[in-house]
DNA sequence: AAGGCGTCCAACCGCTTCTAA
DNA sequence: TTTAGAAGCGGTTGGACGCCT
């Protein structure tokens, strides 16, 4: 969805951490009117911010369901295991912790679980299919995303398919969430960072074990023509 | 007590993708 | 078909904090 060219803001766009005020505005603003142009959101919040800031302010910090607190073993046990299939893809794998954002994965990775799983990285480098990136140069590229399935080198020379979001819902549920609209009349669209999701990921309030997320993944890919080796 | 060092996390940056005009 | 602008994503950075010497 594409909004409306709003005026520019005027004043200095404010940088860092967020003040409570500005919290507080942010939440006020999205809870009455909701985020369908978060371009225009700081504008008509009053807040010297861009939109972009906003956006992840609300996802990361404000949007309601967020969970606080350390992580359960489980919920670790999910990320392990979904960063093995899956890469460095911390969206994905944020919908399958619900109230942890994608942000928050990422960080607890580096900090905590990436010296959890050397194993796997080395496994993951030795088995790696030969599809080694004759165009680039790029040393960065090929280091830092040394996921199996990623869409790294191999990955985007290949061009394997795309997997959205919208994949991993039945049509119905999809459309079901496309009609979701705010009380204003301002259509949210499918917003999947809130919305409650049925099906596959409907896991609202209990965390996949990492047997359920394996069978989950591999019913969802071999439902879409795809499978997981 | 104070300075150095390491860790964690919030937020920014830059790139890609998507879509309306 | 092209283009511009917005959203989304992942990598990176910088500051706050705690621990150690």
């Amino acid at each position: 969805m594409r909004c409306r060219p709003t005026e520019k803001p005027l004043m200095k766009q404010k940088k860092g951490l967020w003040s409570p005020d500005e919290d507080q505005k942010l939440r006020d603003y999205v809870m009455n009117y909701g985020y369908s142009c978060w371009s225009a959101v700081p504008v008509n919040a009053g807040l010297q911010r861009n939109g972009k800031s906003c956006r992840l302010r609300w996802i990361n910090y404000l949007r309601p369901g967020l969970k606080k607190g350390a992580f359960s073993m489980q919920e670790e046990e999910t990320i392990l295991t979904l960063h093995g299939l899956l890469g460095n893809k911390w969206s994905l794998i944020s919908q399958h912790l619900p109230g942890r954002t994608d942000n928050e994965i990422k960080n607890h990775w580096h900090s905590y679980l990436k010296k959890r799983a050397p194993k796997t990285e080395k496994l993951e480098e030795q088995t790696k299919p030969e599809c080694k990136n004759s165009n680039s140069g790029n040393t960065e590229s090929s280091i830092t995303r040394n996921s199996s399935f990623d869409s790294s080198d191999c990955a985007r020379n290949n061009k394997p398919p795309k997997i959205l979001f919208a994949d991993w819902l039945t049509l119905e549920e999809f459309h079901a969430h496309e009609n979701l609209v705010s009380k204003d009349g301002i259509s949210n669209g499918p917003n999947y960072q809130d919305a409650p999701v049925n099906g596959l990921l409907s896991n609202e309030g209990s965390t996949d074990s990492s047997e359920t997320v394996m069978r989950d993944l591999k019913e969802s890919f071999t439902l879409h023509g795809r499978t997981i080796a």
